[in-house]
RNA sequence: GCCCCCUUAGCUCAGUCGGUUAGAGCGACGGACUGUUAAUCCGCAGGUCCCAGGUUCAAGUCCUGGAGGGGGCGCCA
């Protein structure tokens, strides 16, 4: 048997040499052509094959889904559709696949709700093959950029016994026996029981163990898994997701934003340079999808220009109080349209007002920036007007808020008084306070929901279809 | 957590005002077919109408409750 290839690489590679393709079948044609996809790339190669030859009983194996393994000479294709195809010497069934129960056959049309049901099997279709490889390429992009600037990755905890950071409600860990939970005297759980010898949690956020990296190291970055155990039930959010949290040292909001919006544009270049094939599957399926809505819901862009279009435009930056006269004076607002009418500042803006940023008035992605501090986290830098503080969230068309961040508080006087205000507990966080306290210098940050960035760069629409395994309020399967 | 919508064949969906034996396309299955491209053509089978109650002479259709799914909002990345 010939040296196996992948797919992806027999289509430059020689002809008239013989090779040996493993794969699944997607169709077979005419009782003579034999579709197989490995899952390298989009395409599938067409492999020959002579069912004669084959006799009936392999013939009839060659079904959607089972795998196969074909050894045979790569030659130029005798038809059109393809460039080369395989004339097959030697089939070999490696796993049979009951046609008659294999939910996935390339010429029915499963609903992306249905395949959410079978997560397991929805990577055999193209849409979630493309996905996934996309999925890859941008997280791959995300280390290359920050490795190329002289970042450096930094593992933040997952386990963590910090509760103080405000970003949402946290998932519990622990070994105590919960049928016979032990307790102190008060009533109260102990904790010294359990095995940290304390109450722990899930992390809902590396950033405060970034900041005390980069306030040593300078420029860093995370990238991993983060919990957030909130009752959410939106096509934007989920239990568990991928959070990516640069931090650096010297950095004021300025630099901060110029890093979210070149490494946006980095990484969606990054996905037009190494997935053009899936990003052009991803497009059409797009397109399919719309046609059946009306003119009024479809996108004003197809996938592939929406993506340029936000490469050739710089972000619109514009502060929270500019947006609020910008909304309030809006024609929506006037006429009684929001659902949340916007009249005063210092109010939270709504999805509504941010999807009529973008989508409606600047119609690019936002950068919005000097919130008042009442909305914001503790640890967000004090404007000079004792006001605003120094946030910023990127909000993409479709998406709402991409990134959120900020240039840190680095002056220990006026943060302990904002976590006094806040309820912060000083005491439990005196580790993170050291940093204030021995050379503190300004510093910035942000965090990049994963997820949310491969939802735009896939035009997909639900963040449980870009994630393998998505976890969400009453859902853990798989 | 709140609001709205959906659930009929393996999949995607029709099903009129409550009225006879439940409809289509695709898939699957059987057959034909050696240059097809989601192949095509012929044939055939396939139903707990989500579940449990209720109203009615009669319920896929109406009512109540439950389950599952989707969308919107809030929280946020």
């Amino acid at each position: 048997m010939s040296k196996r290839i992948k797919v992806i690489d027999i289509f430059t590679a020689s002809v008239d040499q013989n090779y040996t393709v493993m794969g699944w079948v997607r169709t077979f044609r005419n009782n003579q052509f034999i579709s197989v996809n490995d899952g390298s790339c989009l395409a599938n190669l067409q492999v020959v094959a002579d069912s004669d030859k084959m006799g009936e009983d392999l013939t009839k194996r060659i079904t959607s889904g089972a795998g196969i393994s074909i050894s045979g000479k790569l030659i130029v294709s005798q038809g059109k559709g393809q460039s080369v195809e395989l004339i097959a010497e030697q089939i070999e069934i490696l796993g049979d696949c009951d046609p008659e129960t294999y939910p996935i056959q390339l010429k029915n049309r499963p609903s992306l709700e249905y395949l959410r049901e079978i997560a397991h099997l929805r990577f055999r279709t193209n849409a979630f093959g493309a996905i996934f490889r996309v999925r890859h390429a941008l997280a791959y992009g995300i280390h290359k950029f920050f490795n190329d600037r002289g970042f450096f990755y930094m593992h933040s905890p997952i386990i963590t016994a910090s509760d103080a950071e405000g970003a949402g409600e946290m998932f519990q860990v622990t070994t105590l026996n919960l049928k016979d939970v032990p307790k102190n005297e008060d009533g109260s759980v102990n904790f010294k029981e359990d095995f940290f010898e304390k109450h722990t949690n899930l992390t809902v956020s590396g950033q405060l163990e970034a900041e005390l990296a980069a306030l040593a190291l300078g420029q860093v970055y995370t990238f991993g898994p983060t919990f957030r155990a909130e009752n959410s039930n939106t096509t934007r959010h989920l239990a568990e997701f991928w959070m990516i949290e640069p931090e650096v040292a010297f950095n004021d909001l300025d630099d901060n934003m110029d890093l979210a919006e070149d490494m946006l544009k980095y990484l969606i270049q990054y996905a037009l340079d190494h997935c053009a094939e899936d990003l052009a599957f991803l497009e059409q399926r797009l397109l399919d999808e719309e046609k059946n809505k009306p003119q009024a819901e479809r996108s004003e862009m197809s996938l592939l220009q929406k993506l340029n279009f936000c490469l050739e435009h710089p972000f619109e930056r514009v502060s929270y109080t500019e947006a609020i006269e910008i909304l309030k004076n809006s024609k929506p607002n006037k006429r009684g349209q929001f659902q949340y009418p916007v009249d005063k500042w210092g109010a939270d803006l709504q999805s509504e007002h941010e999807r009529y940023l973008v989508e409606k008035h600047f119609k690019k992605p936002v950068i919005l920036t000097n919130y008042p501090k009442d909305i914001k986290a503790f640890y967000m830098r004090m404007n000079d007007d004792n006001n605003t503080v120094r946030a910023m969230d990127v909000l993409f068309p479709g998406i709402g808020e991409i990134i959120g961040g900020s240039q840190r508080e680095e002056r220990m006087e006026v943060l302990l008084n904002r976590m006094q205000e806040m309820h912060i507990p000083a005491d439990e966080m005196s580790w993170f306070l050291d940093t204030r306290k021995y050379g503190s210098v300004p510093h910035a940050g942000f965090g990049l929901g994963f997820e949310r960035l491969v939802l735009f760069v896939t035009g997909m629409t639900n963040i449980r279809d870009v994630i393998p395994f998505p976890r969400f309020p009453g859902s853990a399967e798989f």
